[in-house]
DNA sequence: GGTTAAGTTAACTAAATGGTTAACTGTCAT
DNA sequence: ATGACAGTTAACCATTTAGTTAACTTAACC
C-alpha cells in the first residue's frame, strides 16, 4: 500500500521529466543516448557550447531519471532509463484514454452548465 | 516537400510541449480537460492561485499547440488538441525503437571507442 | 612525481518562469 | 446606462534556468 507516497512521488518525477525534455539540448542527448551508451565528452562533441553546461545538462538528465551515470575509469557513461520514457508516454496515454469516447462520456460529464459546449450548440 | 520546414517547426513546437507539461498545474490542466473541454474558470477554481496566474497557463497551453481556445458569450472554452498529445508521445515512442534491439545495434555503434561499454567489460 | 585528459564545482550573469496586484476590455443582465 | 461577470493585460518581484570562465578533482600515462 505504498502507493499513494509512490503516486506522489512519480508524480513529481513527471515534472522533472518534462521539463528535461522541453530543452532542445537535452533532447538531442536523449535521442543520441536512444542509439547506445556514450560518455560526457562524446554527447558534448556536437554542442557549440562549453562542457561544464552540457555536464550540468547530463546532471540535470540524471536527477529527472532520465539516465544512468556509471563511472569508467576516467569517464563517465550515460546510459537511457527506460522506464522514465515509459512513465512519461503513460501519462500522455492517460490523457488519450477520455477522448476516445468523448461523444459518450462528454453527456455524464455536463455537470457544470458553463462547460457545456453543446447547450448553446443545440 | 515543406518536410524540412514542418520538421523544424515541429521540434520547437515538441520543446514548447514538453516544457508546459513540466508545471504541475498545467499538468493538472491538461489531465482535466482529456475529460472534456472547460472554461477558464471552471479550470482555475482547484488552484491556490489567482486567475490572471492560471490565464497565462492557459495561454502558454494555447501557444505550446495543446489546448484550443473558443470564445463563447464572455466566457472561453478550452479543448484538448489531441494532436500536440499525439506528437509527444510519438517523439517517445522513437527514442524506443532502438532499445529494444539494443542487443543488436549496440554492436554496430560502436564507432567510438569510449563509449563502448562492452570493451573494457570482456 | 609531473602532465595531460575527463569531468565536476564554484561564482557569476542574462533571460525566462511563476506568481502577485491593479487596471482594463468585453459581454450579459437589469 | 449601470453594474456585475469572465477574462486579459500591465507592471512588478523572486526564483530558476542556461550559459559563461576559472579553479578544482581524479584517473591515466610516461
Amino acid at each position: 500500500m505504498t502507493t499513494a507516497t509512490q503516486t506522489l512521488k512519480d508524480e513529481e518525477e513527471l515534472g522533472l521529466v518534462f521539463s528535461a525534455l522541453g530543452n532542445p539540448t537535452r533532447r538531442s542527448i536523449v535521442s543520441r543516448l536512444s542509439v547506445g551508451p556514450a560518455t560526457v565528452s562524446t554527447l558534448a562533441k556536437p554542442f557549440a557550447m562549453t562542457l561544464p553546461a552540457v555536464s550540468k545538462h547530463i546532471a540535470l538528465l540524471e536527477h529527472a531519471g532520465l539516465i544512468h551515470l556509471e563511472k569508467r575509469g576516467r569517464s563517465r557513461l550515460c546510459t537511457l532509463r527506460a522506464e522514465a520514457i515509459i512513465e512519461a508516454e503513460a501519462w500522455l496515454e492517460s490523457c488519450r484514454v477520455y477522448w476516445t469516447d468523448t461523444l459518450d462520456s462528454l453527456a455524464q460529464h455536463l455537470e457544470d452548465p458553463d462547460d457545456n459546449p453543446q447547450e448553446a450548440g443545440s
